[in-house]
DNA sequence: CTTGACAATGGAAAAAAATGGATTATTTTG
DNA sequence: CAAAATAATCCATTTTTTTCCATTGTCAAG
């Protein structure tokens, strides 16, 4: 089962937070009671995980803690996650505020729309232009696997022109 | 036997919802209850199957769960189907409300006519016009591929010409 | 230490949208 | 042609979303 799914378009509000809405809210009131992590992804987006998925998907290894005082690997890899990582707890109306970093970071615009997406295991909030973009790219590479699949049904004949026009 | 099949115009209603025919509310009743999963296909269309149906096509890999920290190939594979993706249950008059992302995803416009296509394994709603755009392709494909099919027929004769005009 | 400005927070009212039911219209069937 | 079944429309209710405002807290200047 899809525990989080669905995409939103909502908007953020002029102090910077956004209204999940009732389905991710039950959702991480029902696996954390609301206790979340938000973290900073490469791609340019928000992710809130639920606080117990967090931990045990973003948990460093002992080793690299025992690690930390030597070796500069494992100080970057503390810091890439400790610095662009915020717990905190859902409020009774199921309202998450962004700090201002992050908002940057994430290209997250007070009073403008964003997506918030579900992606099974939490949830992304994402600047819609870069969303689009990140969707095209998924479609096109969903699409030209179509493509070369169909292209690849015609060559059982031996076809000289696999591609069509 | 065939559980899903048959075209249907129907209209979207002005909530962007649509009542399925009875045929189609009794198998998915029949199969799961009435749950199913809504799911955008790269054609620009949407998907509704059966919950079960569903969760034997799309399971993720407990490997990709486990990676989203570190893999950025895990994190769209999670996106591409949480956020494309909703599960739900029929109405007891048998009625699916398409939210707004998916709606716009399928360009499926509330108050106007759209396709209900059975799929065998579940039904699909399509946009007319891409429908019909996508009938066209089917047929396409399906003629090159007889043209084919005759001419390789010829080719066991060792002929010189296995290209007809 | 107090005051004032600013930002963050929480709550609640207003607006919008979704939902469910029932009625009306249309099509199919006998 | 009439009856039944199906499809579409309408409307009242509920829920959700958004906006607004009061309160709280923080920081800096006086």
């Amino acid at each position: 089962m899809l525990t989080f799914c669905g995409l939103d378009y909502c908007i953020m509000d002029g102090n910077g937070r956004i209204r999940l809405n009732t389905r991710f809210i039950e959702a991480f009131l029902a696996q954390d009671g609301g206790a979340f992590a938000m973290h900073c992804l490469p791609e340019g987006a928000l992710a809130l995980y639920p606080e117990s998925t967090f931990q045990s998907i973003f948990r460093p290894e002992p080793a690299m803690l025992a690690n930390a005082a030597e070796s500069f690997r494992a100080r970057r890899m503390l810091r890439r996650i400790g610095g662009r990582t915020r717990e905190d707890v859902l409020t009774k109306q199921g309202r998450v505020s962004v700090p201002p970093a992050f908002r940057e970071f994430a290209a997250l615009t007070p009073g403008k729309e964003i997506c918030v997406v579900g992606v099974e295991i939490g949830v992304e909030l994402w600047n819609v232009e870069r969303y689009e973009a990140e969707q095209a790219a998924i479609t096109a590479h969903e699409l030209e696997r179509g493509r070369l699949e169909m292209a690849s049904d015609l060559q059982s004949f031996g076809s000289n022109k696999g591609e069509e026009k």
